[in-house]
RNA sequence: GGUCCCAUCGUCUAGUGGUUAGGACGCUGGCCUCUCACGCCGGAAACCGGGGUUCAAACCCCCGUGGGACUACCA
């Protein structure tokens, strides 16, 4: 059987790392058998509709790369993919439930339902639970007469529809990354499955669509895992085979607390322990999207033993990817190695593709676009000492600017009583050369600080510092032939004049 | 509280009865070197505790302990 998957997240306004993760999982694990990997959008509580959350959350996936085979934006066999479109789906599946006496209605109103928690309360503190013991003593089709059920319905009293839950069952799933998990249906509640105002909760509509949609695997966070027997009878009373479940272990701040959006408006300060669970903050920050994808895809699953390669790209993780190699523990999510993961992808890019990157990072911060050609070497010397592309800019704005000023502390340390008179002395060198280029600007170095005695540094830092007002950057030689001769010659015979006022 | 899940360096993890417990991030010593990075070499750093089973346990079993999820007409 051809492999299914889907992501089912529900809309609530922005999309968690821990929810990204779950998509990858489920992407990879039906690429991985040249399956079909669906988006559904899980949108049945209208209580918490987000203006503008299914667009965002479409947005992400497309941006991470994982394209839906099957979904909202194209559409599908088992359209449409919004559940908000399919009640009457869901209708009719609870009214199959009904007659076949798997489910029934409760007309409790919340005022019972809130009596019911009382009382449980004073019976010894234990917490209310709508099942076996106690839906007998409540107002559904259980307990009334078929008349008066009758003629509740057509008087139009509020109603939900319950599932009747078996008092002694034992459920068990085989789960793909957690072995047997079994549950006793005594503990499970008869949860509701028609809400009241028409829209299906969850687990009804879950079930349902994992089933019309033909879903071989169901991947999901670890959160599912005790609604599981809920599922697996309602794959029963349909009479349908439950698909292969795989439940992934969450993803925690590094203070060990469940990661929230609440408190946290900005990733360059967040409260001590905790980390923005908003994957948008982190594109917004300029992770690259293969760093996003590589770490996530490593919180939780590795190639095993004998690879020790961290670094991967979409297509490798597809290659590699098991749930087999999932893991049961939950995970801190840790920024450093997030970083780290980052800087590398940026060094392993094409330096074409690195470019174009830059360039329109140039563009969204509004400033001006140097001419490719030339952008290209930058960019190139750049590549090993970039930690975020967006800094790119900052980092080395001394190729498209004259320096304004010269950092105080390079200035100190290194420059010198004799460093006008070296930079002086390389100014008419270098006048002379007819191909500026590092390897005869690295010998006319040389030349000089042969004649005059001196250490190569002694004539090099105060170059760089003059040339770029500071004291990091690319080798010397590779920035000055970039830089190009016209300029670094006017740029030296500048700070000849300012720097030795600044000491 | 109940049910269920989980437990190897600070963090992500390898490991499925016999290993000097391996790798990665971070930290750190050094090398490379004109600086900063990159890269390379080295170091510190872990099997939650207690019982079993076994010639032998990080690995299997039990009990603790700790963490977590669920316990809604939310997903």
């Amino acid at each position: 059987m051809k492999v299914r998957t889907r992501f089912a997240p529900s809309p609530t306004g922005f999309v968690h790392i821990g929810g990204l993760r779950t998509a990858l999982y489920n992407y990879l694990f039906a690429k991985k058998h040249a399956g079909t990997f669906i988006l559904r959008i899980e949108d049945t509580d209208r209580t918490r509709f987000v203006e503008g959350a299914t667009e965002n959350l479409l947005s992400v996936i497309e941006w991470a790369g994982l394209t839906p085979d099957e979904g909202p934006a194209g559409g599908g066999r088992f359209a449409p993919y919004y559940q908000s479109q399919r009640t009457e789906i869901y209708v009719r599946f609870a009214q199959q439930l009904l007659d076949k006496g798997f489910a029934y209605y409760a007309f409790d109103t919340p005022e019972d339902i809130e009596a019911l928690r009382k009382k449980a309360q004073e019976n010894g503190g234990q917490p209310p639970k709508y099942d076996y013991q106690t839906r007998g003593q409540m107002r559904n089709s259980l307990t009334m007469s078929a008349a008066q059920v009758k003629d509740a319905l057509a008087a139009g009293v509020p109603h939900v529809i319950r599932l009747k839950i078996p008092s002694e069952r034992v459920f068990e799933v085989n789960d793909l990354i957690r072995g047997a998990v079994t549950f006793h249906s005594s503990q499970v509640d008869d949860q509701v499955l028609l809400k009241s105002d028409g829209y299906p909760t969850y687990h009804l509509a879950n079930v349902v669509d994992d089933h019309l949609m033909e879903i071989t695997h169901v991947i999901r966070g670890e959160e599912w895992l005790s609604s599981v027997p809920k599922h697996l009878y309602l794959y029963e009373c349909f009479g349908w085979q439950a698909p292969q479940m795989a439940h992934l272990p969450l993803i925690f701040n590094p203070d060990g607390s469940k990661m929230s959006k609440r408190d946290i408006t900005s990733l360059t300060a967040l409260p001590a322990g905790k980390v923005d669970p908003d994957v948008a903050s982190y594109i917004k920050k300029g992770y690259e999207k293969e760093a996003i994808i590589n770490y996530i895809a490593l919180l939780g699953w590795n190639p095993g033993e004998g690879d020790e390669r961290q670094v991967f790209t979409l297509a490798e993780l597809v290659n590699e990817f098991s749930l087999e190699r999932v893991n049961k523990s939950a995970a801190i999510f840790d920024l450093k190695k997030l970083d780290w993961l980052n800087a590398q992808h940026i060094m392993r890019r094409n330096i074409d593709e690195l470019t174009d990157q830059v360039i329109q990072d140039l563009q969204t911060q509004q400033h001006e676009i140097p001419a490719r050609k030339y952008l290209k070497q930058v960019v190139e010397l750049m590549q090993p000492r970039l930690p975020f592309r967006t800094q790119f800019y900052d980092l080395s704005v001394y190729f498209f600017k004259d320096p304004e000023q010269y950092d105080p502390e390079v200035v100190k340390k290194r420059w010198k009583e004799d460093s006008i008179k070296l930079i002086l002395e390389f100014v008419t060198e270098s006048a002379k050369l007819e191909v500026y280029e590092k390897t005869a600007i690295e010998h006319t170095l040389h030349t000089i600080a042969e004649r005059e005695q001196v250490g190569l540094g002694r004539i090099i830092h105060p170059i760089r510092l003059a040339v770029s007002g500071t004291g990091a950057g690319p080798g010397l030689y590779e920035m000055l032939e970039v830089l190009g001769k016209e300029t670094v010659i006017r740029r030296l015979q500048t700070a000849v004049k300012k720097i030795p006022a600044l000491i």
